[in-house]
DNA sequence: AGGGAGCTTTAGCGTATTCTAATATTGGAT
DNA sequence: ATCCAATATTAGAATACGCTAAAGCTCCCT
C-alpha cells in the first residue's frame, strides 16, 4: 500500500530520484538503472511500483519527478543519509571517501527518534561532509556556485560540493581525497583542454587532475577575481 | 546461497535462536513464531531455509539449535545489537526501555567498521543496558545469578539481567524502569506467594509488582544473608 | 532513407517472506 | 484408551526484487 512504509530498496531510489532532480539532472529509467546497479527492467518494474504507490510521475517523455508525497519521503531520506555521513565523519572517524557507502547502510536504521538526537548531538549541521545540504535545516545550495569545468586557467575557487553521483565511486573519492579536492579547499586551475577532455588544479601545491565530466559534478565559489563575470549556470 | 550475506530477517531468527539457546530455554519452531510474530508456518518455512543453509539443525525432538556457523553469525548479531542498545542510551540519550526496539532497527545498519568505532568509542562495554553480556569481549553471564522467582521473601538481592525476552515487551519494559528494576538496583522481596503467582519486591523505597513468569527472566545477585544456600541454576 | 545506439517494455523465472486454511502428529490428561 | 491442545506441515497465494531474452521505439547521423 501507499500508506506503508517505505522499503530499503524504495527509500533507495527516492534519494537517487532526489539527488539527481535536485542537481537539476532529468531521471529516466535507464539512469537509475545505472546508478542502482540493477538492469533496466529491474529499474523499470521498480520505478513503476513507484508510480503506483503515488511517490512518482512518469511523464510522457518518460522523465520521472517525485511527487509531494515521493518528494516529502525524499526529503526525509536525505536528511538521515547526510546526517549519518556526518556522524559517521564527525564522531565515528571513519573516513571522508568511505562515509557515503557506510552511510547507504546506516541511514536505514535511523528511526525519527535517533535522527533526532543525531541531529542534536552533531549541533544542527546544515550539510553532509560532502557539501549535500541537509533537508530540514532550511539550507539550499548557494547559487553562485560554479561547476568546475566552467572555470578558466588561472581562475581561483573554492571546491563547495561534490555530487553524490561521484560519491558512488569509491576509488574517486578517495582519490580526491588524497588530493584533497573537499569542501573548503582553495584550488587554482593550471589547464583545462576540452579536447583532451581533462582539467588540472592545484590544491595545497598538489596537483590533481580530473576528467570534465567528474569537473562538471564538483561546484565551486570563484574567488573574487579582476573584474570578469563568471559563466552562467 | 550459504556464504552469502545473511537477510535482515536472518539476522532476527539468528539472534533470537542466541538468546532463548543462551537463556537456556529450548528452541522450538512455535516459540520462535510467537517471539517473531509471524504465524507458525512463516515460522517454520524460515527455520528450514536456515537448516538448508547450515546456520541450524533440527533434531527429531523438533528442537533447534545453532550449527557452529550459526553461531558465529549469531554472537556477531548479538554483539551489535548490544553495542547498539549501548550507544543508545549512553550516547544517544534513548530511554533504557526503548533501547531494545531501537537497537533492533539500528543493529543492521551496523557494518564491521562502524561496530569497531561504536566499540571504541563506548570503551569497549561489557553488557548491554540490560545486563546481557557482550560476545567478543569475554564476558559471561555470572553463574551466581539467580531467577528472581527463586528468591524468598525477605531476602535481598541485586538486579543483574533482565532476559531478552521481555525486552520485547515496550509496556513491561517502561514499568520496570518506573519502578527502577534495572541492573545495578537493590531490591528487597516484600511478598513471594506461588498460589497467586505473583511477587511484590521493594527498590528505593517503591513497591513494585511482578508475575513470576515474568519474575523468572530476571537474574538477580543474593546478597550475602544469613548462612543459607540459594536455589540451584 | 537506412542503421544504429540507447531506452523502454513484455515475457518468463527464481528466491525470500508472509498469510490463510487445512491436515497431520504428538504428548498428555482424564 | 481417548480426546484435546499445542505443534508441525502441506497447500495455495501474494508481493517485492532481481535476472535474462527478446521485442519495440526514438532519434540522430550518415
Amino acid at each position: 500500500m501507499a500508506s506503508t512504509q517505505p522499503t530499503n530498496t524504495i527509500e533507495d531510489y527516492l534519494q537517487t530520484i532526489y539527488s539527481l532532480q535536485t542537481e537539476g539532472e532529468t531521471v529516466i529509467s535507464a539512469r537509475l538503472a545505472r546508478w542502482m546497479r540493477v538492469t533496466p527492467p529491474t529499474a523499470w518494474a521498480t520505478v513503476h511500483r513507484m508510480e503506483r504507490d503515488g511517490l512518482v510521475e512518469i511523464d510522457n517523455k518518460k522523465v520521472i519527478r517525485l511527487t509531494r508525497r515521493g518528494l516529502a519521503l525524499a526529503e526525509n531520506v536525505a536528511r538521515r543519509h547526510r546526517l549519518s555521513e556526518r556522524f559517521l565523519t564527525d564522531v565515528l572517524g571513519l573516513g571522508w571517501a568511505e562515509a557515503h557507502e557506510e552511510a547507504h547502510r546506516f541511514e536505514h536504521g535511523v528511526s525519527p527518534r535517533v535522527e533526532e538526537r543525531l541531529f542534536d548531538i552533531l549541533n544542527g549541521p546544515k550539510t553532509c561532509p560532502h557539501g549535500s545540504p541537509i533537508p530540514g535545516t532550511g539550507a539550499k545550495l548557494d547559487p553562485n556556485l560554479v561547476r568546475m569545468n566552467s572555470l578558466r586557467e588561472g581562475d581561483t575557487a573554492t571546491v563547495r560540493f561534490i555530487s553524490e553521483e561521484l560519491e558512488e565511486d569509491i576509488d574517486l573519492m578517495r582519490y580526491l581525497e588524497r588530493g584533497n579536492v573537499k569542501p573548503g579547499q582553495e584550488i587554482t586551475v593550471r589547464e583545462l583542454v576540452p579536447s583532451t577532455g581533462v582539467v588540472v588544479i592545484e590544491t595545497n601545491a598538489q596537483s590533481v587532475s580530473l576528467g570534465l565530466a567528474v569537473a562538471a559534478k564538483i561546484r565551486v565559489l570563484p574567488s573574487r577575481q579582476p573584474a570578469k563575470a563568471a559563466a552562467g549556470a
